[in-house]
DNA sequence: TAGATTGTTAATCGATTAACAATC
DNA sequence: TAGATTGTTAATCGATTAACAATC
């Protein structure tokens, strides 16, 4: 497995490439990219080498076939189902987001307490949470958006993993305990913007 | 300026404190803090040395203490005004979320092309966004979300940049240019649940 | 006191950067 | 060809881990 950093940044290099190929470009040198992803260009060419994506001697880098190793590599030539737990301000804007911007990933369902206390209209079905496990187990589901209330978070993060679920987005404000096969990424909003501050403050 | 990472691993620390300071508990060892955040008790100590945070020798650290000297850091005893520039479904969600939350954190300002044509009902007062840089001026305003989509992030983080803005938390998907003095935080959320397929797709 | 824990210094590890041969 | 760029190997840098003296 290639270094997480690496795996991070060629997600960025794919941001600036789409915006290349927008542009109008065919093709790009590791300094270009470099430049537009703020990394030195012999980054560029350390994080390709990782993942043994090929460019031409003198001739740069071929913008669609390197967006299509990418893609590859990220099998975003697939549908991607996904479950979001929680359908708060959050969950709902999440799913909204993600469904209406791209056509790999897609939100399939939603699960909440009560969803009938909620008394929104969703553009997905949601369902009570106790139903959660046998929708993942019967369609085999193994990425779920987290968003509930911090207090939740652990104990529904255990009924995911017994599921089945192999990867947890969190937006809970809790550092989740999860079997190593079973990764977790954090987007805790508090804790950017106040990192956000500290740096601002300081400098 | 402390390491990126120490600063990070220094607000899990603080969640991890809330949740031990729920519980009742008075003190921490660094190996009670480090099992909870996922990391060795070595790293705690390492950070907290970073920041000058003294514990006491065989006694471990007092956990309201610890939370003061941290919250300090973070300068969490004041409010800090935070301004949100797109009310789209994120940027509404996000500022409920921020607002509901947490009181030292406020959003107290939106902005939007032409919020009277979003027909929706906010909690805070939303403005269009050529109103944006006298208003950051007149409350001298140093951080700010950005959630607006991506062809429109460039610019309006240019006018943020003019107007005085420090430190913005990025949702759009771009990788923005800004001068060194300005921080950006960036959440990607395709790019996050990639990153998660990836990963658990592999292994 | 003896055992346990902190705080720091030294050693290791991994990631980034520099250098350069290959080559178009 | 000469100059420019890739891809990789070597050097550097920084962050993590280990070790250990201080001490309660």
């Amino acid at each position: 497995m290639s270094p997480n950093r690496s795996v991070n940044r060629l997600l960025q290099y794919r941001t600036c490439l789409l915006k290349f190929q927008d542009l109008g470009f065919e093709k790009v040198f590791s300094y270009n990219l470099g430049e537009e992803a703020g990394v030195t260009p012999e980054q560029v060419r350390k994080d390709f080498s990782h993942f043994n994506i090929k460019g031409h001697k003198k001739g740069g880098y071929n913008i669609n076939e390197l967006l299509f190793t990418i893609n590859n590599i990220f099998k975003s030539y697939k549908v991607q189902k996904i479950i979001v737990v929680g359908m708060g301000n959050i969950g709902t804007a999440l799913t909204q987001f993600i469904n209406f911007k791209n056509n790999n990933l897609t939100i399939v369902a939603g699960f909440d307490i009560n969803p009938t206390a909620l008394k929104k209209k969703f553009d997905i079905p949601v369902y009570p949470v106790n139903e959660m496990g046998n929708f993942i187990k019967a369609n085999r589901i193994k990425i779920a958006v987290l968003a509930v209330p911090g207090p939740a978070a652990q104990e529904i993060c255990n009924t995911l993993v017994t599921a089945g679920i192999k990867g947890i987005l969190n937006f809970s404000p809790v550092i989740l305990k999860t079997p190593n096969n079973v990764s977790v990424k954090n987007v805790n909003l508090i804790d950017e913007l106040e990192g956000l501050i500290y740096s601002s403050v300081l400098s």
